[in-house]
Order: structure tokens, then C-alpha cells, then sequence
DNA sequence: ACCTGAACACCGTTCAAGT
DNA sequence: ACCTGAACACCGTTCAAGT
């Protein structure tokens, strides 16, 4: 667990409230998306607005937390394509989880999986975000050993073209463009004589 | 012209308030990016939010009107391309040319070139969006018919993609990546033997 | 016809006051 | 230690009142 994070644990009432608001942002991103309202969060997790920035510094903050447990569902998803298939196949099928599971979460983990850089996130990218590079980066090195992925392609390459496949295709609500596209990232990305 | 927009003529004064309006959005849109406060943009053109609002009835059709010119000019490059090259390379190069006007503008005419499906917008997509789509399936039908590009590929497919890729890499702010992106899409939209 | 600015219902964020 | 809700400075949008 390399990139578990390292927090001394919560007062009894302040874990309550951390555990009602991740559990409320559950439900209003999925309602609202992901520029949903903290207000209306913190509303729902009957909490005061300023408790949620004192636990959640940032909206991405508070997403992670939402969402850190469907990554590590990813993550694990590519331990188990690699054992089952050959380097190439693998990455391409768990290229087709990421997508099926940005377009799940109608792009809602987009600003997770490919993230920013402002000055006050930059701790932050030891969550999600570096898991999910690592475990991408892991497939893709088989891959591109195997020759069935050209050299010059990189991990955060996979992940900002999914990501962007996924904030595109959000707003249009076109399911079959969003197939369309990751084929052809697929295509490009697979060597001449793949 | 088929798509351009008719307009019975404005008062002067509504005239010399629209102008206005423009020109500051101009200015603001390009510091603050495409979210940037309606009513900021108002005071900046020294006129009421409400004349804006009368005016623009959405932010989309404020930005179509700032970036209209690019537009034309985009489409005009479509057709120079297509007679200077041959159908394949003009394509390419004209993704070449749209994707260093999205980076340039720094993703702002994104929602523009791709645009949404909101009911009151419907309206809105004979402006910009159709003009840039006609110009793309122009070139691309005579690339698929060269063979340069595989069949199954849509116009809209390619305005989606340089819209995914300019929206992805604006947050993380890195041109080198943006490169490599495109470059990954080029090589997904062309035929085996290319 | 067209314009204005106050009014309304919201934001995100912070801070004094509470327990 | 932690929580709360009012306070502050903003939004977008609308509407009465003006010219």
C-alpha cells in the first residue's frame, strides 16, 4: 500500500460527521455532477458548511474521498488483467474498465483519474491519482515491451485521453461517440504491425 | 452562406451596446477562461447585466458571437487545405490547424466546436458548430474515399476528439502532452496500409 | 424599443461564538 | 478539539421603473 494515506484517526463526532458527508457527496455529485453544490452537501450531511471545508479542503479532496474505493477497484482490475492476459490484450481490456467506469460515473472521476495541478492540490496527487498512474503505467510498460504498443505513448497519456473522451462525450450524452473514440485512441495507440 | 444568421437590424444604441458587449467579453473570456462572470463582462462593457442577458440569451451564444470570426477563418483553412493537398494530408493537417486554434485559445472555443444538446440551445447550432462540421465532413469524406482514413470514423468524431484533448490538457496545462494526444488520434483515425 | 440597477435566490469561504 | 450558523463577497437572472 504504497500510496495509503497517513492520517491520525478523527474525535468520535468529527469521524460521524466525515462518514455523513462523504456518504451525502455520494449522492448529490451523482444527482447534480461533479460542480455540485458543497452548500447542498453539507445540507444533506446535516452538517455546517464550514465543517465540510475543515475535513474536505478542496471539492477534489472531497471527490477522492467519494470515489477512493472505486479506484481501488481499478487498480486491482489491472493486477488481474495482467495475470490473465497476454501484455496487450491486458492493457486494451482494462483500458475498456477505465472507460466503462468514467462513463458509469458520467465523467465524475474524469478530474480525479487525469487531475490538475494548482498549487494548493499538489499533496493531493498522492491519492488516486498516482495509484491509478502506477497501475496504468505497469500494464503499459508490458505492453510497449511486448511491441504491441508503440514507444513514446505514456501512462498519463492513457488516462488524459480516456479522461478526455469521458468530459466530452459527458455533456453531449452520446454513448456510441464515446465507444467510437476510444477506438480510435486504441488504434492509435497500438503499434504498425499490431 | 447557409448558416448565417438572420437578424433584423438593431437600434443603434442596442447595436453600440452589443459591439460592446463583444469586445469585452473578448477581453475577459481570454484572462478568465470560458466561465468567466457574465456580469463582470457587463461592467467591463459599461452596460446593464440585463442588456446582456437580452442580448445573449446564453453564455454559449455570447461566446459564439466573440470566436464567429476564428470560426470562418477555420473553415476557410478547410478549404485551402483541401486544394493545396492531397485529400489525406489536408485532413491531417487541418486537425493540425484546429488543434492550434483550441490550444491557442486555451480550450475556449471547445464547447463551441463540440457543443451540448440543451434544450434551448437547439437553435444555437446552426451558428458556429454546424459551419465547423461541415467543413470537417467535407474533408473527411474525401480522405475515406483516398483510403487515408478508415471507414466508421465521423466528422463529429474529429471535432469531439481535438475538443476532448484542448478541453483535458487546458487544466493540466501541458502542450508537450497535447502533441502526443493528437498525435495518438491522427494515427487512431487512419486506414492499416496509410 | 431599449436600457438600467436594484432585487432575488443562490454560491464558496471564513470567523466569532459556542460545546 | 470540534462544531455551528451568520457574515461576506460574490454569482446568474429577472423585473419594475425609466428614457
Amino acid at each position: 500500500m504504497p500510496h495509503a494515506v497517513q492520517r491520525r484517526p478523527l474525535r468520535a463526532d468529527a469521524q460521524r460527521n466525515y462518514d455523513r458527508i462523504v456518504s451525502a457527496a455520494r449522492d448529490v455529485f451523482a444527482r447534480d455532477g461533479a460542480e455540485a453544490a458543497l452548500k447542498e452537501i453539507a445540507r444533506q450531511a446535516g452538517t455546517g458548511s464550514a465543517t465540510l471545508h475543515r475535513l474536505f479542503p478542496s471539492r477534489r479532496a472531497l471527490l477522492e474521498a467519494v470515489f477512493h474505493d472505486r479506484v481501488e477497484e481499478l487498480c486491482a482490475m489491472a493486477a488481474r488483467r495482467a495475470e490473465e492476459s497476454e501484455p496487450g490484450p491486458a492493457l486494451l481490456a482494462w483500458l475498456a474498465d477505465l472507460n466503462a467506469y468514467a462513463s458509469a460515473s458520467r465523467g465524475l472521476a474524469a478530474s480525479l483519474l487525469h487531475g490538475s495541478r494548482d498549487a494548493d492540490l499538489l499533496e493531493q496527487n498522492e491519492g488516486c491519482q498516482a495509484m491509478i498512474t502506477d497501475a496504468a503505467r505497469e500494464l503499459l510498460r508490458r505492453a510497449q515491451q511486448a511491441g504491441a504498443v508503440r514507444p513514446g505513448v505514456r501512462a498519463e497519456d492513457l488516462l488524459a485521453l480516456v479522461n478526455a473522451i469521458s468530459l466530452a462525450t459527458e455533456q453531449h450524452g452520446d454513448d456510441e461517440q464515446a465507444g467510437r473514440l476510444l477506438d480510435i485512441a486504441i488504434q492509435g495507440i497500438q503499434g504498425r504491425a499490431a
